[in-house]
DNA sequence: CGTACCGTTGAGCAGGCTCAACCGCTGTGG
DNA sequence: CCACAGCGGTTGAGCCTGCTCAACGGTACG
């Protein structure tokens, strides 16, 4: 782990200002430990449910350690990834009291519970927070209209380096190698593709030399330049 | 017009509550016009930028009349439409300090014009306003989750069908005509497809006798059930 | 150690993209 | 008033890429 993280919830966004220009860890010590009061710190093991589409929405989730997947069931019967969630992502935001996707964690995952009535109090008694709420699911929207612009792609290739640079660019961690827990079936699911073209494109990346995989859930960028090109090219 | 709309910006959106179990006009008339008095009201002509992609963000705006799309440029040079603002949607939410998109209008728009600073002072005055842009961002959210799940789709009829759907559900206005504004590459820009697929893809449903094109910017649903089907199928 | 799931690879098909021509409306200038 | 240019939209022909179906290999977990 390269940086250190302070205890409580937080929250991972690009800010609005001009200050840094870059995704940081948004709340305050104090903020971190107001909400950490009023939440409970639920462990949960891989492969798990979180809260389930159509449910009564009483909490709202922060995640501390850990990845997970956000999926909503189609009216035929299909899945489709709506997101993948990693430390200091919000889930549970709900539509007339209801979770509008379901949220199954991929690795053992930390996560806070907060009920909604007491997220309500939080922001009544400090509005600041509100606005770093309001600041997350922005950056929330930046990210679902970016995977709408990589679903809209043609190319298998172009949709997987895409999707592994917006990994690249949600992981804090300074580290070189982008950390891929979830299956290829569910990154199929997220980019719309069938699992083959998945692993073809894969396959295909990693015959370039422009990626390298190390074992399942680890991948290398080899050649920073092409994958970029790749990444750019339409 | 069916519907009487009270002066000064609004916000539409499903709330977070299991109150109304539909989309709404969010704020109160009190608010209403603490906002507007804040805000200056433009009128803009159609076929005009209202913010650049990039452009220092000194303003957030809500739409009052009118519709515009939202776009951004490729690396390729390529263009995608992200989004179709209509009345009481909000743009110009920023990141460090920049549009991420470009927003221009189709028809000619009425817009409030609020200045990022004022919003700030507003949220911190009045908390449950910041809820209430909250609750949009959020519908905005989910409305962007459902574009990614409709260019996800492999046929383009389903895509058109889809699209279609949302516009109808986005409307508040009680009509059975959907109004659709923008042109069919806009259309197609915004759906991942080539402009001869939305027509095509048009011009089947029509065949099928499942819509009647009233004129070129109003659709009419003649078929509700087969069109549901349509939709919903994968 | 066995089994089931995940991942890879191959062959054939379908649907959408590209290129290209044509149609209809609109606005403009002679 | 009419001719023409320009744009948005429709329609057609051929190609290309990703999907489907299918078989095989490897790995993790009981």
């Amino acid at each position: 782990m390269v940086e250190s993280r302070d205890p409580g919830p937080s929250l991972r966004a690009a800010p609005f200002g001009t200050g840094v220009q870059k995704v940081v860890r948004l709340l305050s010590a104090r903020q971190r430990s107001q909400i950490g009061n009023m939440a409970t710190c639920v462990r949960v093991p891989a492969r798990t449910l979180v809260c389930r589409e159509g449910a009564s929405a009483h909490a709202v989730f922060i995640v501390e350690t850990g990845a997970a997947k956000m999926f909503r069931d189609l009216p035929s019967g299909k899945r489709r990834v709506t997101a993948f969630l990693f430390p200091d992502d919000v889930c549970g935001l709900a539509q007339h009291g209801q979770y509008v996707d379901t949220v199954q964690t991929i690795t053992p995952v930390t996560l806070y519970r907060i009920p909604v009535a007491t997220l309500a109090d939080i922001f009544r008694r400090d509005p600041e927070l509100a606005v770093h709420f309001l600041c997350k699911v922005t950056h929330e929207l930046r990210g679902s209209l970016q995977h709408t612009v990589t679903v809209a792609r043609r190319d298998a290739v172009g949709r997987v380096t895409m999707f592994l640079r917006m990994l690249e660019q949600n992981d804090i961690r300074a580290g070189s190698r982008i950390w891929t827990p979830m299956s290829r079936s569910d990154v199929a699911s997220y980019l719309g593709l069938s699992l083959e073209a998945v692993s073809r494109a894969l396959g295909s990346l990693h015959r370039s030399r422009i990626i390298a995989l190390e074992g399942r859930h680890e991948i290398q960028i080899v050649d920073r330049l092409r994958f970029e090109r790749m990444a750019a090219a339409l």
